[in-house]
DNA sequence: CTTTGTGCAAACGATTTGCAGGATG
DNA sequence: CATCCTGCAAATCGTTTGCACAAAG
């Protein structure tokens, strides 16, 4: 996931993104981290020395990121969207505790069988939402 | 899923809840479709004919039907809180062409091995997402 | 009658939008 | 230099809240 800046810039380009100041430390903040942060997390975490993006850009650097295929938006928390620079087809996991959510390798699971779905779905993927908890949430070990 | 009238009380009842017209007619009309509307859909549906019921008063209604457990939130959609009366597991099937969601029964798929989930997590569910298009949104047959 | 629910309108938090000025390729 | 991006503030949308009145058990 660790990429230099160089490759980080190439990326962008790659997929026909100008790349600006903000835009491109949305991103590199978004492939340094697992945690799958809501937006307003990422803002604080890029303003904390000296200010390098407004609200509105971020939102609109997510949404850039995300037509473009670099970002995904993860759906797991109720009234937050969280977003992920892992788009390669993984699971997740959310802890019932602290509300974290962790990535689950695809091939932790095998293979679901898609051909028991009802007749006339057509399924193109799937991802497992596991719940639970986490490390640090659950009494003794 | 369909029940009678009485019966519908009687669920109410006995999870402790006072039985309003306002409650009863949005556990109801959850009981009565599985399409996962969301509450605005409740409340247009209800107020079809004469005002049933007040937007806040769907919210403090399915909210006090969760906490009971006689209703689940289901959040497989941006920015929008569905609703689900099927709180028995099971898994669901995402339309990407028109965002419909159906309800997948839980013995489709085999039981996943949750023992091969990284050390320290303490899974206590899980559900799977399957994503792709419904019948009527793919093209030839 | 005591407790809890309802409706209204105002308050909220996350996200979006309009627009003028600024930066990118 | 044409196009696209940024920042600001106002606007929007789903959901929550405060409060006076009404209904449930």
């Amino acid at each position: 996931m660790q990429q230099q800046v160089g490759e980080i810039v190439q990326t962008l380009k790659a997929r026909g993104l100008r790349v600006t100041p903000q835009r491109f430390s949305v991103y590199a903040n978004l492939l340094s981290r697992t945690d799958h942060p809501t937006a307003e997390q990422i803002l604080s975490d890029l303003n904390q020395d000296f200010p390098v993006s407004s609200q509105a850009t971020i939102y609109s650097s997510l949404q850039a990121l995300r037509e473009v295929g670099l970002v995904r938006e993860v759906l797991l928390d109720e009234g937050v969207s969280r977003y992920d620079a892992n788009v390669a087809p993984h699971h997740h996991f959310r802890c019932d505790g602290c509300g974290a959510i962790e990535d689950i390798p695809w091939n932790t699971f095998q293979g679901l069988d898609l051909g028991q779905l009802r007749l006339g779905l057509q399924a193109t993927t799937y991802e497992v939402a596991v719940q639970g908890l986490c490390d640090l949430c659950h009494p003794r070990d």
